[in-house]
DNA sequence: CAGAATCCCCTGCGATACTG
DNA sequence: CAGTATCGCAGGGGATTCTG
């Protein structure tokens, strides 16, 4: 990674979120994941319960959800509560840094979803363009 | 994938975002990728080349910023414009929608990055929490 | 300069089975 | 119910080489 001695005409726009090692880089590997932005969504809402999230999440396995879950727990946006019921409970809700966080993935997936069938019409296109 | 016959009780938030067969994943998966994000919120502030995004986004192959950018593109978020000059000039900006899509990303990201250091805290914490 | 093509490794992730 | 543990493979992605 050869980087340019002189510091002078580096210009690194919006603090360094772009540099290799920018730590924000590792969180957004959480929060930018297939399944965690949909957690994180949905937990937005109310609080679920393990299977309810994967019900709910199309096409999440078990093992993904929970690491996801377990993920998004250590970087203290989501919170595990264990209720010793029988069976067992387990509710995740969003922290408050969490919930901020979450209403920032909402607002993007929503952009996303209200603009799905434009953006595959654009792909239509380019792929008739393509072949044609 | 199971999916109950009684629509009735069947309460999916949000639309349909999170059934396993939502287009809008597909998206998600340009738009919310390692690079995709990055160079979204870069091409926000102005248009760039192919190299200098190389530069500015650290780590990054030409492999994956190529396959990034030609993902974009098709989904019409972002336009390609070749300048036969002499050497040969390529330059990226955002459509309009991908205006709007970068502007929701932005946030999100800086949020993330605002955020780093308590994340990255609650991180040792949950780990100090495991060890000790 | 701006990529495409090829090779190849590594790991993310699903499937399955088992525990408290 | 709410997970862990183990296995196995497809494909994501880096390094390198080649083109216009």
């Amino acid at each position: 990674m050869p980087w340019p001695k002189s510091t002078k005409a580096v210009r690194v726009p919006k603090a360094n979120l772009h540099s290799a090692n920018c730590p924000t880089r590792l969180i957004l590997d959480d929060v930018m994941s297939r399944w965690g932005s949909l957690v994180l969504v949905l937990l937005l809402e109310r609080s679920y319960r393990f299977s309810e999230l994967a019900y709910l999440i199309g096409g999440v396995s078990e093992k993904m959800l929970s690491q996801t879950l377990r993920r998004l727990e250590v970087d203290g946006f989501v919170r595990r509560e264990v209720h010793a019921t029988k069976p067992p409970k387990v509710e995740y809700s969003l922290t408050p840094l969490g919930c901020e966080l979450g209403k920032h993935v909402q607002s993007l997936l929503s952009f996303v979803h209200k603009n799905a069938s434009r953006v595959l019409k654009n792909r239509d296109n380019a792929k008739e363009r393509e072949a044609g």
